[in-house]
DNA sequence: CGATGGATATCGCAC
DNA sequence: GTGCGATGTCCATCG
């Protein structure tokens, strides 16, 4: 049934194994193969990673990880991108990418190759996320009394000579606001960029009214409380929780 | 020879994924499976994935990750420390991950298992990797007159209330400097950073000597050249890769 | 193509 | 454990 879908091969030989990534790949299936390899790579960093037993995958959009028994990040890898080949150089399969912008390559040479797998995929959905910056600002416009009594959001994503600020508005006395937003806990960078929003945009607006800062996100730090008190800047605490569990705005 | 180190199984009912899912998890193996499944997760935010075919990846440190064809990075996954589960329900495979601090749950649920496998690995050995900013400052520290000339580094990461500095020292007129590294072009950000150490260090200091803020990254964005012009900062170009490609120092 | 900033960022180190 | 900053960050968006 599935048998077309996946090709599986135990403890092949060089040649064999070659063979069976370069199919996998014109047939822009996954690959997978694990076995015990090195790595170089040269390219915005230079890296040497000695033997070992690793699981490599290459995808058709020229993706290539090379992925020890730990972590999340891969060892090495390649981003999509990348132009993959399989030769045999010394009885060894070697699987090398490359990309250009930036110029980048990455060998993977096999003293042993455990399995190699071809997998054919078909998958056109997309990932549903909830909880992201852009959804706290969703509700925070659909509320706005939650940044400040009397707040008034007049655009998001306003541009400045300093960036773009993710919700400009006005206060209940009718001064300028910059909102900027975290769904998490906020150290000085937070800051800084709040602050560059509204230096910038004091200029732009020159003498008519001074412009307030405020950095609206589940907490800060000590180090970003003081930086906040120094440049006169001010703090809202919103739980993002809240808006997961309840996205109706009553 | 490899046998004991690979198992798969293609087509395997979902009991028998089930089973070859524990046993692996079981035995510390790496474990993949590949199928048309559906993901949801919940924790730091929230998603939900509908029905496709995917690579799962489950690790022994608890790392689990979800691959589609495309793209680096996992459309879903388990940072390590979590706990892996399979079981069948509905008579369908589920592998969930969980874990706590943060709480997050990640449900994987198969309408269809094309290939389970379970791959036993060894690997002790650790990447090397040259070209971080950590060597940028080893080469940096040789040959201080890259910095600028007569500039004498006195401590690397030297603490101040706003953080801890890449390379403080004095320059040719004694007086303080405190030098920002980065290994790639830099924007607004870096600036904030840079401008911060030299404020706290001003601070500390009180007008013993005014503290100048160097720069060093191979090149600047025009808004963060704006930026360092603004605080009165200077920048000071470096080509990493001429350390990459030339470690010994003249 | 570069610039900018978010991310379920991850990861390592220092406190 | 939290805080802080680097990362071969990756990635989408916008100009």
């Amino acid at each position: 049934m599935t048998a077309d879908r996946v090709s599986a091969r135990t403890d092949p030989d060089p040649e064999a194994a070659r063979e069976a990534v370069a199919d996998g790949t014109a047939r822009e299936a996954v690959v997978t193969v694990f076995g015990r390899c090195e790595v170089e790579y040269d390219g915005r960093a230079s890296s040497y990673l000695g033997p070992g037993d690793r699981l490599v995958v290459l995808k058709p959009d020229g993706t290539l990880l090379v992925h020890t028994e730990e972590q999340r990040t891969p060892v090495n890898w390649q981003p999509p991108g990348s132009e993959h080949e399989a030769t045999v150089e010394d009885d060894s399969l070697v699987v090398t990418g490359v990309r250009e912008s930036p110029d980048e390559r990455i060998v993977v040479r096999f003293a042993d190759v455990h399995q190699v797998s071809t997998l054919a995929m078909a998958d056109e959905r997309d990932l549903e996320l909830v909880g992201t910056e852009a959804d706290l600002k969703q509700h925070l416009l659909d509320d706005p009394d939650r940044i400040e009594e009397g707040f008034r959001p007049l655009a998001t994503e306003r541009e400045t000579p300093a960036g773009a600020v993710d919700i400009y508005g006005e206060d209940a006395d009718g001064d300028p606001v910059v909102v900027e937003l975290k769904r998490r806990r906020v150290g000085p960078d937070a800051v800084g960029q709040l602050d560059r929003y509204v230096t910038a945009l004091d200029r732009d607006l020159h003498a008519d009214a001074t412009v307030r800062g405020i950095l609206v996100a589940p907490s800060v730090t000590d180090r970003a409380a003081a930086l906040l008190d120094e440049h006169g800047l001010s703090f809202v605490s919103v739980d993002p929780a809240a808006d997961l569990d309840a996205p109706r705005a009553e």
